[in-house]
Order: structure tokens, then C-alpha cells, then sequence
DNA sequence: GAGATTTCTTGACAAGTGTCAAACAAAGTC
DNA sequence: GACTTTGTTTGACACTTGTCAAGAAATCTC
């Protein structure tokens, strides 16, 4: 797995001085996760950056060796947070409803709430397939990102007593195309998307189960 | 629909000149296009595009009125040759096997054959959710994507002797997901990248279906 | 072929970009 | 308190961007 710290090597090693350093970085990459959720990644600069955070632009080059860097721990930032969104309502569920109802119930949620996120995901995605720098980070969450559905959907098919009829990769490969869709629609029109979402997924999840 | 005319309202209405003006129009096009589909929106610009093309940086502001529109001339240049790719398959096929053989490898023969223009559609439908100007296009092919799946799902659970267990939008997005899935694959890592997905589109197309 | 019209080239502009370095402030060290 | 280290500001740099306008060249019209 890549370390989050890359451009740091040779900075003073005394302890406090890294937690800090550390600090300032989250700092930094929170307020340009919002800016680059609000604006995408070819209309965000490092000056808008700074600007929209109580940093000046020579901080951020400070911390970052250059822009590549500062998005590139920005993603590998945002993935620690994404990737076990689900994590609670599987291990709660006690039954397949339950778990496909507490599934739905965060997805949308994490639709409309984190929209900015979701929209930054599947457009850094797309940068990733033009330029290599983001390649290795980008090919990290989407495995991140695939386990997190394989976890629900192999948990499903043993509470429903059968087994998944797919395999990991195929399946995050269609969750990820609903949600994607919905993502995308929600930009045009954030009426029922939602709400069609669920009902695409619900639709689906029975498919991908054998019951034996 | 979008008509494909938008900068020219004002121009002399000459009928030999306006098929001159649409011929350049479409050399620019295409020539963009092939920029774009190897750089990126974000990184591809104007001049960048005229380099590459036999014209001047000029010209392209003749034809154009500014970068969106000649982006947005681009995209819907762009549809209309690539919404109908399956027809002939469709149309030939007189079984459900001869119907599936004959997509999986029109499939993966554009993504092999065609990789920077599905590059470049998936970057432009991500660079949609930021800027409203792409919207309506990104649309309407998405609609346009929509409807070529359906008429390959319908046709096939006509051959197969059974319908459709899914709306149209669910399965273009479940088809979509498994092809952009591909083709972000491919770009870090051609091999075997088509073979993965004929081997998944096929494992999920049966399961698309009822027999009844 | 002269004159008008369309097409294209060239060069310029203002604005914005990533990057950096020198001056300055703050904090820690002896 | 002087001095070094660490953190921050500010302003500048070289460059690219989209846009435009003035004029040259080509084409058309009579």
C-alpha cells in the first residue's frame, strides 16, 4: 500500500515537528478536497487552494513539493475515509433485509451528502487514465473500493444462505456503473435520483446471489 | 435533439458556403478530437489543438466561437458515430449465442481499436458534473448509449425466447460500469483487459433476463 | 482584371498558471 | 538575550491560456 507521506523525507526528523507537519498537511488537503469537489481537478489551482482555505498559496507549496503531490495525498487522504462507509452496517446485520436496507440507506445518503466527493472520485478516476502520476493511487482505491462491495455482497449471500455468483471485481464493476449514473444525474437533476438508485440496486442485488 | 449548428446564425447564408464552412468545421473536429481523446479536456488547449491539426490557432476561433463551443461541436460530432455500433449486429444476428458472440466482440474490438475516444468520453461526462455547458450533450449520448443497450438487451431476450428483467437505464448503467471498468483498466494495463471483459459482460447478460 | 468578400495568418493583449526565492515572523535552543 | 531553526508572507519569474483584431491572401463576382 503507498505511505502517505512522500515529500517529507527529508524534512527534520524531530517527532513533534512531523506531528505537526502531519497537521498542517490534513489541514491543507481537507480545504483542497472541498475546493476541487466544488470546482474538478482542471478548473481547481493552487491559488483558489489557498484562497479558499486560511493558508496562503506559498503554504501550500511549502508543504508540497508541487500540485501533483498536494492532489495526489489529497486522494490517498480521501480514500482512508471512503472505503469502509459500509463497514458498521455489515457487521450489524442480522438478516439479508436488513443488511440490504442498512446498504441502501447509507449509499444514498452518502449520495446526496458527500456529492462533492463523489463527483472529485469519478473525475480524478478520469484524469488518472491521462496522467500516470495519479494512475498508482486511483488503481489502490478502486481495489479499496471493490473489496468494500465484495465485503457486502459475499456477507448478503451468506445471511441469504446462498453464495455470490460473481466475482469481486465484476460485481464492484456494476455498482459502481449505478452509482456512477446516479452521481451523474444527481449533478442535473438532484430530484428522485436518489430514490431511483435504490431501486436499481435492490433490483440487482437478488441477481448477483445463487442460492443454494 | 441538439442541432449541430450553433456559432453560425449570423453567418452568409450561401448554400456552397455553408457546406465549406460545415466541411471545415469537421476537419477541426476531428482533429480536435484526436487532441483530446490523447491529452485530456483539462489538458488539452486551444493552440495545442491547432498544432496538431494543418490549421492555425486562428482558424479555429474562425470557426469557433470560443473553446466550449468547439468542445460541444466535438461531443456531438462524436455521437453520432458511435451510438449505432452494434445495429449490424443487432440486425444480422438470428440467434441469442450469434447476437452475444457478435457484441462481446464489437465490444471489445472498439475498446481496443477506439481507446483515446472512450478516454475522452468518460473525462467529458466527469467534466459534465462541473460544468453546466457540457450538460445537455453528455445527456443526450448518455440517452443516445441508453437506448443502442436496450436494443441489444430486447432483441436478445426476443432470441432467447424470454424479456428483459431490467429498465433500459439499469442496463446501460450495469453495461457501462463493466466498460468503463475496461477501459480505465486498459490504460494502465492492456493485457488481457479485453478478454476480462467479454468474459464478464457475458457472465452478466443472461442474468439480465427472464425466461418466460 | 478591378473590387468586394471570405478565409487565414500573425502578433498581441490580459489574465491566470505553477514554481520559486528572498524577506520576514515565530519558535525553539543554548 | 543572541542565534539557529522552522514556518509564513509576499512578490516575482517564466510560461500558457483564451480571446481578439489588423492585415495579408485567396476566392468569388461582375
Amino acid at each position: 500500500m503507498i505511505a502517505v507521506a512522500s515529500a517529507a523525507e527529508e524534512r527534520p526528523a524531530r517527532v513533534s515537528g512531523i506531528d505537526k507537519i502531519e497537521r498542517r498537511r490534513v489541514a491543507l488537503a481537507e480545504s483542497a478536497l472541498k475546493t476541487l469537489g466544488e470546482l474538478g481537478y482542471a478548473r481547481t489551482s493552487l491559488r483558489e487552494i489557498a484562497n479558499n482555505s486560511e493558508f496562503t498559496h506559498g503554504v501550500v507549496h511549502y508543504y508540497f513539493r508541487d500540485k501533483i503531490d498536494l492532489i495526489s495525498y489529497c486522494v490517498r487522504y480521501y480514500k482512508t475515509k471512503c472505503a469502509r462507509r459500509y463497514d458498521e452496517v455489515v457487521e450489524t446485520a442480522t438478516s439479508a433485509d436488513e443488511l440490504g436496507a442498512g446498504f441502501l440507506a447509507k449509499m444514498t445518503q452518502t449520495l446526496v451528502e458527500e456529492t462533492p466527493m463523489h463527483r472529485l472520485w469519478y473525475d480524478l478516476r478520469a484524469q488518472s487514465m491521462f496522467e500516470e502520476q495519479l494512475r498508482a493511487d486511483v488503481i489502490a482505491i478502486d481495489q479499496l473500493l471493490e473489496e468494500m462491495i465484495w465485503r457486502i455482497l459475499s456477507r448478503y449471500a451468506e445471511l441469504v444462505g446462498g453464495e455470490a455468483a460473481v466475482d469481486a471485481a465484476t460485481a464492484y464493476a456494476l455498482m459502481d456503473g449505478l452509482f456512477e449514473q446516479a452521481v451523474v444525474g444527481y449533478a442535473g437533476d438532484p430530484a428522485g435520483a436518489p430514490e431511483r438508485l435504490a431501486g436499481r440496486v435492490s433490483q440487482i442485488l437478488p441477481k448477483l446471489i445463487i442460492t443454494t
